[in-house]
DNA sequence: CTTATTTTTCAACAAGCGTTGAATGACGTT
DNA sequence: AACGTCATTCAACGCTTGTTGAAAAATAAG
């Protein structure tokens, strides 16, 4: 069993931390503390504190991008007479988090967590998440827009936006919800919440661009 | 012409610095230095920082819970006998953030930013949410409940979360859906958010809470 | 084994932080 | 005009922050 590199386990622990609090929520010693390594190492590896953030926002985007393209051209070879229905292009855009996120390792939930974090942020987001993510989400709404033939493309947009808000709140585990459900409902389940998710959202988009009448 | 006094001038600045960078990203020299008084000045009023994102967070929390009861209690009184729709409640639960946001006073807009914020962080979400917020939105679920018989309560809170997800990242105004949509639709329209979202929301409300067939 | 190279720690820096106590200003009451 | 109260500023405190250069340790190469 091979270790971790103090690299890594300094991306690991910035990670989580950064997910949690956010880039100005914590230092470079509490990272530093949590990965057990001393403070100096961090710039070493990374540079400053920005470039280590962004070090770690980029390490899994490459990897999360190919699995979520990966599920959408299988169904668009699965249907590829009729093209894939809104909610196999929906499952495909959101299945591959869910997997992620059940993994043993909570690296992904803590990715996935600062995603979150950042795509709420008027400060962070505008620079960080296009540069990462535009491609990837042109590209389903792309494959929405031939399964809506009569929607705009104002419409369409303004449906992904909602798609985009529930699952950001699902990928920050607020546990908000636990508590308003009074426990009925957890945070931490997401395959209840994915299934819950994916006909709310393909049935919102089908109203709002389907056909009229 | 009333002068505005330096308390509300610090919570004014306050509530923009904390909602576009977060509590840590922003230093009570900054918010002093925006609201044109001396750092010390935050302190006699409000004491400690974290006592200051308090009363920045609970200034307005009472008129905004207000207005959407208010507008809650006026579609059911006005279906008094079936009670409201679906999309009733929902037009209830969003528009009067819709009326503060365009308002020329951009505090309200400054305000609901920062609610975006909270709820979408794990660590400030919990604690503040809840206490502020959790009596107002089991009344529109309570709302929902009884337009939706035949809803579980566990997919009740699911959907919610949905429309909760959605709706905070139209507080948020990242501006993400500008580039995405290349100018199309602005975080800033958000008569155009709202419109899109009721029919959206209500639709993927009834879809998963709805009779089964 | 020696030498180079990379990784890690140590110690310290200047700058900025939240917070405080005392001094000053403003303002209405008597 | 003197007083007391509230509002505001000033100056400074102890502490933590991100960052750095040099020392030490580990690893690889010859």
């Amino acid at each position: 069993m091979r270790e971790i590199s103090k690299r890594d386990r300094i991306l690991d622990a910035a990670e989580e931390l950064f997910a949690e609090r956010g880039f100005d929520g914590v230092t470079l010693r509490q990272i530093a503390s949590s990965a057990g390594v001393d403070v100096a190492l961090a710039n070493y590896h990374f540079g400053k504190k920005l470039e280590l953030f962004n070090a770690v926002f980029e390490r899994r985007s490459a990897l999360l991008n190919k699995s979520r393209l990966d599920a959408l051209r299988k169904v668009q070879a699965e249907q590829a007479d009729t093209g894939p229905s809104v909610e196999q292009i929906i499952e495909a855009f959101l299945r591959p988090l869910e997997l992620t996120q059940e993994m043993a390792d909570p690296g992904w939930r803590h990715y996935l967590a600062l995603i979150a974090y950042v795509n709420n942020s008027t400060y962070w987001g505008k620079r960080m998440m296009s540069k990462l993510f535009d491609d990837l989400v042109q590209e389903f709404i792309a494959a929405l827009r031939q399964a809506l033939p009569t929607a705009s493309d104002q419409d369409l947009y303004w449906c992904y936006h909602n798609l985009s808000g529930a699952l950001t709140l699902t990928l920050a585990q607020t546990e908000r919800i636990d508590t308003l459900s009074g426990g009925l409902c957890k945070s931490s389940d997401f395959q209840a919440a994915y299934d819950h998710m994916i006909p709310f959202v393909a049935a919102g988009f089908r109203k709002v661009c389907g056909a009229k009448e």
